[in-house]
DNA sequence: TAGTGGTCTAGACCACTAA
DNA sequence: TAGTGGTCTAGACCACTAA
């Protein structure tokens, strides 16, 4: 089946366990490297490459001159997969649909949402569209592009593709933000997703930046009893 | 100001850069371990922890006989920060104050949240509190404890000290796992959250253990209206 | 100032796998 | 089967910092 660990892995599983069984535990100072390689009768090095993942990983803390410490239980968090629509449709086995609502070209203006970080005057596409599931509302979309950093996204044919799925292929990006909220349904927004007025929806807003550029701004829109997104999460 | 970069700091910024900029896109090859030491003038092994860790990220894929490639961009995730109850209050500057609504022991029965995944007959803390910030509603949480796997919160006194805020300082976990959803407040909910009732609220719910074993399940009900969650993240 | 961690070298052997 | 990546060795020098 698997594979014989390395001596490595050995040496990270033996010093994991001991953190999270509470046998060592937060602020126990782990032994020093040196003590470590004759312990287990292996170079530094190897000892060093297994500390220091276990510093990534932030179950340990390092300290030059003092030694590596057991850290404080981190805050929980948690890796969220924010899926490609399409795919996550798919993934479920059900049929996926696209309509684009409406594509305009315009500048951005003074009431851009303030969560886009757009300046006013910047070329931006402009694109409304809905997500569909076997034929049923899944998610509502509001975009914008900024045309001076995407420039090709003018010529894209986004009744073909998607443009979170286009963007995705085409335009590689450094960082997001992300914003996660419940809001009540407005009568405009619960027409388009098939729901009673003030039907509970999940909205994820994001920003992509390029740089210090910002490529896309987005608020998706699922509706609450048919939408959640999931994590699963080791300290 | 910052230190001078080391050599495998300078070798990764450029290869990440050419990643970015997209000057090497998705799929294409980059050069071996041994090329790269030889344009750095550099050991193979300062090489080979760069590219370790550019596949940790995700940036790249590596195969043996083959080489490493830019990784197709990876899908969407994000960071969450699953915050603390009463630092998140705090660090807004608010005044953090905790009530204990229900405390009970019981048996674990064929009623609880399926995504607890809790088998029947377990002794359990069944605890119900909430959360205010300057006096006003911020969360209600519902949370179980199994008493076979923190045998010590029996004895804990949870109007000093909120559950989660315990568990994490007492309790080392392994894995968690949560659900992120919209709700409509029933009128119950509604009531503890000083909101009209069917008003949206964020739910996430979570399932810690240790091991095989499930420590706590909990549910935190958040008003829609003042609270979301942020998330910021590089691929 | 003494001792830790951070980084790097110049090798080595091997497992895996694409050709 | 040839060549890559994966892992390891036995050193070295240095920056940083706790004592």
């Amino acid at each position: 089946m698997s594979r014989a660990a390395t001596l490595g892995e050995r040496i990270r599983g033996e010093i994991e366990t001991r953190i999270l069984s509470g046998e060592w535990p937060p602020g126990h100072r782990i032994p020093f490297e040196s003590e470590l390689s004759a312990l287990y009768g292996c170079s530094r090095m190897t000892v060093n490459k297994v500390l220091a993942g276990l510093a990534e990983a932030g179950l340990i803390e390092r300290r030059r001159r003092a030694g590596s410490f057991v850290a404080q239980p981190a805050l929980q968090s948690a890796v969220l997969r924010i899926p490609d629509i399409p795919a996550e449709i798919q993934g479920r086995g059900e049929a996926y649909a696209f309509e684009l609502i409406d594509r305009r070209t315009r500048e951005s203006g003074a009431h851009e949402p303030p969560a886009a970080g757009l300046m006013p005057g910047l070329a931006l596409l402009d694109l409304t569209c809905r997500h569909l599931a076997d034929g049923r509302p899944f998610a509502y979309e509001e975009r914008l592009i900024s045309l001076a950093a995407v420039p090709a996204a003018a010529q894209a044919d986004f009744t073909a593709v998607p443009p979170g799925t286009w963007l995705l292929q085409h335009v590689p990006w450094t960082q997001a933000e992300h914003r996660i909220t419940a809001v009540n349904a407005a009568p405009r927004l619960a027409r388009a997703l098939g729901l009673p007025a003030g039907g509970a929806c999940l909205s994820v807003e994001r920003r992509t930046w390029r740089g210090p550029e910002t490529l896309t701004y987005v608020r998706q829109t699922f509706r609450g009893d048919a939408y959640s997104l999931g994590a699963r999460f080791s300290p």
